[in-house]
DNA sequence: ACCAGTACATAGTAACGCTAAATAGTGGTC
DNA sequence: GACCACTATTTAGCGTTACTATGTACTGGT
C-alpha cells in the first residue's frame, strides 16, 4: 500500500486492532484477514502477531487458547477494562488529530 | 501529549507540514510556534528541524536563507511541485485511513 | 557581562511496521 | 505416502520516525 501508509499505520494500527476487539473477540489469524479484507490491502502478517504480542504484555487483552478444526490451536484475545480504557484514549487523541488536520485541509493545505 | 500521539504523528507529521507549507512559505522555528499554537503543544523543536531536513532532502521543499532582524538567518521553506503531488498522494492516504477508522469507531468499536 | 528570545542543527534512543523465514496442524490429490 | 494448499503462530533483523538533550549563534534589554 505504500510507505506513506506504512508509517501512518505507527500509533493508529494499535488502535485499529483493539476496536476490532472491542466489538468482539477474535485471534491473530482472523484479524489479518479482516485487516486485509477491510482495505489494509498488505497488512503483514507479522505484524499483527507483533501487535498482539504487545497489548498482551501491556495488559489490554485476556488471551485464551481454543482448538482449530483447520489448524493449529488458536489463541483468541479478548479486550479487558485496561484495553477498553486505553481505547477511549485512542478516540480521544485520534480526534484531536483528525480534527487538526481536517482543519489544515480546509484552511488551504490542499 | 502522551506517547499515544507521539506515534500517531509518525506518518501525519510530514504531511501536517507540507499543508502548512502549500498555504504559505515558512520557516523553522516559526512552523514549530505554529503548531505548539494549534494545540500540538509539546511538538519538540529538534523534531520540526529533522524533518524539515527530509523533505529537502527529498526534494519536496525549495529553500532560501532570509536574514532575519531577530536573530540568526532564517531558511524559508516553500512547497514545490513534487512536494506538492506527494502532499496529494498524502491526502489520498489520510482519507482512506481516516475512513477506515472512522468506520470502525460507528460499528461498535467504541 | 548576562540573560531571554529568536533560530537552526544533530547525535543517540525508543517505538513500531515490514521482511523473511521457520514451525505446526489439517485435508485433499496424484 | 509424498506433496501441496490452507490455516495459524512466532521471531530475528531492518528502516523510518519522533523525542531527548545539547550545542551553536545572533539580537536586544538590564
Amino acid at each position: 500500500m505504500g510507505k506513506q501508509m506504512t508509517e501512518m499505520l505507527k500509533g493508529t494500527l494499535e488502535g485499529i486492532v483493539l476496536a476490532i476487539l472491542a466489538a468482539r473477540s477474535a485471534y491473530g489469524y482472523e484479524i489479518t484477514a479482516r485487516l486485509r479484507d477491510e482495505g489494509f490491502s498488505d497488512i503483514a502478517e507479522g505484524t499483527v502477531y507483533a501487535l498482539l504480542v504487545r497489548i498482551e504484555q501491556k495488559g489490554f487483552v485476556d488471551v485464551e487458547k481454543v482448538p482449530s478444526e483447520k489448524g493449529p490451536p488458536r489463541k483468541v484475545y479478548t479486550l479487558n477494562a485496561q484495553g477498553r480504557e486505553f481505547l477511549e484514549e485512542f478516540w480521544t487523541t485520534w480526534s484531536f488529530l483528525a480534527d487538526r488536520i481536517g482543519q489544515l485541509r480546509e484552511d488551504g493545505g490542499k
